[in-house]
Formats: structure tokens, sequence, C-alpha cells
RNA sequence: GUGGAUGUAGCUCAGUUGGUUAGAGCGCUGGUUUGUGGUUCCAGAGGUCGUCGGUUCGAGACCGAUCUUCCACCCCA
């Protein structure tokens, strides 16, 4: 027991039973990104750190699980270097690899590599995991799988309305209700314009999007805390507890933010997409919520986040456009908008409210009894041509006593159970049972196939 | 990274102010039934009490360290 085998913290193993329902999820998600046109795309797990440092904020560099160098790297590290025992310098000489710490960085990476070979507008999805060493809680793991899709090389806001039907359409074929929230971020910039805070946008974002959470008094509190004067708090209140229907919100914030040109350019691209969308069927609830505010160190124009109605976890999706990502890495004005599904959260949401179809848990149609010698090779065509029919079928590999093969059938959710022995094989017939009512006949192998393929 | 809880059989949990061979339910194995699972009844296996160290005549209970899981902060899917 004491040397019982573990996995690192914050990771898991996916047992069979919980594996066809995540895939449940992947195909579903996958399915909707075809839909759209978009193609998939795999990384690798590791990039360089210079490919990831600095692209997630001070905090997101944290955050990077390092590689440490292979072979015997501390010889080639300078001794006052090891003794000044600064470990963020040290890293640097004994690590230039770090794993993901999500798909669109390394997407991006892979856009500027990939220019010359690539058409725009380019459209990919891409379903890996992703690794961060923050500390475990529940919905939050230090492994978890990401599903983006991306659409590079236009700035067409079309993008945003499709990558709204894209959510709506997934969390439909899920049967999840959903909220989906959106902002822009010019808008944030105009409103920190507004109050005269310009340099203190992520501050105040950062403690707006608090709403939700806190309340307004502790964001007022945590404002102030980070230097906002009171003028400034005072102006932000009705931004902060704004409601009403999205076109009147977005009347009352074109007046709030008229003298700035970039406040009303996030007005006016926030307009654009809810005229998009209204020639199209979306079920989903779109809200326009001003204190919304992620992805802050790439985002651009419009943020979205995705929130379960029926349960409490958090986003399960979050996304938005970024006009500079390809940038950093040296390709100039390729604008993208993208959103990433997080497949971990989606599961726990689904499995908190049932919402697995009951023919996921199943595998095997069909199990053949084993009664021995004879009757194993007399079945095992039978079995074969029940696959070649199309229908999951296996015959217990050994003959076991017959309450241990009844069980594993039962267990494993087969809906029949195919006996063969010396009777049925004179008739050239088989017994099958149906493991749901009990009932039991003898019928022709041909019989059977029929009646399971209506 | 900071602060706080938690850890006893495969699972969910009991275990009184430290005191003999640590319990229950479910599950598992076998039998009741040598061609019938999911329901009954009977029997059985399974724990160095997360790990390491300390206090004590004696520790599952107390102390320390470490790991796991969970919660809050930070941030996020």
């Amino acid at each position: 027991m004491a040397q019982k085998p573990s996995i690192p913290k914050g990771t898991r193993d996916f047992s069979p039973e919980v594996m066809v329902k995540r895939n449940y999820i992947f195909d579903t998600i996958k399915s909707v990104f075809k839909l759209y046109g978009f193609m998939p795309l795999e990384t690798p797990s590791m990039e360089n750190l210079s490919t990831l440092m600095g692209k997630y904020g001070e905090e997101g560099d944290k955050l990077l699980f390092k590689v440490l160098n292979s072979g015997d790297f501390l010889s080639k590290v300078d001794h006052h270097h090891l003794e000044e025992k600064n470990s963020i310098k040290l890293t640097n000489k004994i690590s230039e690899k770090g794993l993901r710490y999500d798909l669109t960085v390394p997407f991006a990476r892979y856009v500027v590599q990939h220019q010359n070979d690539i058409s725009f507008p380019f459209k990919r999805y891409q379903i890996q995991p992703v690794w961060r060493a923050d500390r475990p809680q529940k919905g939050r793991y230090r492994e978890f799988y990401q599903c983006d899709v991306d659409v590079v090389g236009s700035n067409s806001l079309i993008n945003e309305l499709e990558i709204i039907q894209i959510v709506d359409k997934v969390y439909k074929r899920l049967n999840i209700n959903v909220v989906l929230k959106i902002n822009n971020r010019k808008i944030l910039a105009g409103i920190a314009e507004a109050i005269g805070q310009a340099d203190k946008i992520i501050d105040i974002t950062v403690a707006m999007d608090k709403l939700d959470k806190i309340g307004i008094e502790n964001v007022n509190k945590e404002l102030a805390e980070k230097g906002i004067d009171h003028e400034a708090i005072e102006k932000l209140q009705p931004i902060i507890l704004m409601e009403g229907s999205n076109e009147n919100k977005l009347d009352v914030i074109k007046g709030i933010l008229k003298d700035s040109e970039l406040g009303m350019k996030g007005v006016e691209e926030l307009q654009e997409i809810f005229d998009y969308l209204k020639t199209v069927p979306v079920d989903t609830e779109v809200e326009l919520d001003l204190t919304l505010a992620r992805g802050l160190n790439y985002y651009t124009g419009a943020i979205f986040e995705v929130k379960a109605l029926d349960v409490e976890i958090g986003s399960i999706t979050g996304g938005g456009r970024y006009d500079d990502l390809t940038g950093i890495f040296g390709l100039k004005d390729v604008s993208g908008v993208g959103i990433s599904f997080g497949a971990d959260r989606i599961f726990d949401v689904m499995e908190q409210l049932n919402l697995f179809p009951e023919e996921t848990c199943v595998s095997t149609q069909v199990m053949f009894v084993n009664f021995g010698e004879k009757e194993e090779l007399y079945c095992l065509p039978l079995v074969n041509k029940l696959r070649d029919a199309g229908i999951s079928a296996e015959m217990f590999p050994s003959s076991v006593k017959m309450k241990k093969q009844m069980n594993y059938a039962n267990k494993k959710h087969i809906a029949y159970v195919v006996m063969v022995g010396e009777t049925e094989m004179n008739e050239d017939k088989i017994s099958v049972k149906n493991m749901t009512t009990g009932e039991q006949d003898l019928k022709t192998i041909d019989d059977f196939i029929h009646i399971l393929k209506e």
C-alpha cells in the first residue's frame, strides 16, 4: 500500500467509462467546428519558452510548466548564478522549453512560422491538452483539454457572428443551457479613458469583472486600493450597474463614450455584431456585459464568455478577438478571433445534470456465452458475421461459469446475450436473451441480424 | 504563490477523554442454482488507519514534516 503508485497533482486518469463520455463531447464539438469549415491542427505539447514567456502576463509566466534541459545542464551554468539562488534567472539557464499554456499562442506561432504556406483567412480547430502550474481546485486542473476554433487573417465581424453560432450549436447539441456574455476590449479602454484613468485599464476591468462574485462594495473597495480616485469610481458606478436590454446598454454607453474614439469604435463593432445576429437564428441568450474582462493581455476587440445556467462552475468557454498576437512573432496586420471550449468543465456540468445520453455508455451490443471448445468453434464465425454487419459483438474468451459470463454482460450493459449449446447447434439456431426484458427466444443468426439492423 | 480544512477496506463513512485481535453499508469472491445476469439467503477475502519522524508504558486518535484532495485569495477553462 505504501508504494501505491500515483499521478502528479492536478492530473487525472480517464477510465473507459469516462472516456466514452469525453469522446461524446469532443465528437460533438468537432462536428460543429467542421460544419463551419474549420480544419484540424495539432502542435507539440512543448514550445520554446521564448514563444510562451510574456504572452500571458506576469501571472501566466509563473504558471508555465518548464522542462529541464537534457544532459548535464548544470555544468554549463556559471557559479555565481548557482550561488545567487535566483530561481527566475537560473531557470533561463537550465530550461528552454515549456508545456503549452493554451492553444492560441502556439497557433499564432504556427501561423507566423508557416505564413507562406497558409492562405487567409485561415480557419482551424485544435483539441489538445494544455498545462498550468496552478493550484488545483474543483473544475480547475493542472492538465486539461481545450477545444479551440480560430480564424486569422480576417477583420470581418462575420467571424464573430460565426463564433456565436458555433457556441449556440454546440451547447444545443450537448443540451446545456448557457448564456453567452459579450463585451469589447475597446469599450473597456474607452471607459478607462472616459473616467480619466486610461493607464489603469487592467486594474479597473479586473475589479469590475468580479462584480458577480464579490458585489459592488467590494469592487469599489478594490478600485480604491488600486489607486483609483473617488471621482473616477463615482463615474464608474452607472456603467458597472447598468441594466436593461443590449440595445439600451449600447445606447447609454454610447453617450458615455462619445468623446473616446476608441470606445466608439468598440460600440460600433458590438452594434454590427448584434445586427448580424438578427439575420440568423440563435437561441442562446447573448448578453452584453460591460463588466466582462478576459484575456486582457492580448484581446483587442470582442470578448466572449459562456456560463452554464444550471450549474455553478465558472466559465465553460471563453474567447475573443486579438489583433496583434502574430505581431509578437513578427507578422503584422493579421487579426484573429477565436474561442475555446473547456472540455473538462463541460464534462463536469454534464455529469452533474445527467446529460450524457444512454447510448454513450454502451460498448458491445451482443455477447456470446462460451460453453466450451466445440461451441467456440461453432460461434466464432457467427460473431464475425455480426461484426461484418456492423454490430459490435464479442464472445466470452473462456468457458467459465455461466453466472460469471452473464455478470460480465450485465456490468458492461450489453443488450443481448447469445447462447449456443448442443441443442442450438443441432437446430442451426441461436438462443437470444434480451438483457433488459429478460426475454429469450430461439432464432436463426440471419433473423437476429435483421432485427438488430432495424 | 499566500491562508485554511482533509486523508481509516475497492467506494461512502463510524471509531467515545490516547488502552487488548480497528467496525458498518455498498462492492468483490464463493455457495444456494454444473445452461441464465440484474432480486433473496448463507459464507469468505480484503486495512502496517496517506507517508516519514516525534511524545508516551501504550497512538487511528496528540505534536512536527511531507504528499493528496478540497475551500478562499490570485488568476483562469
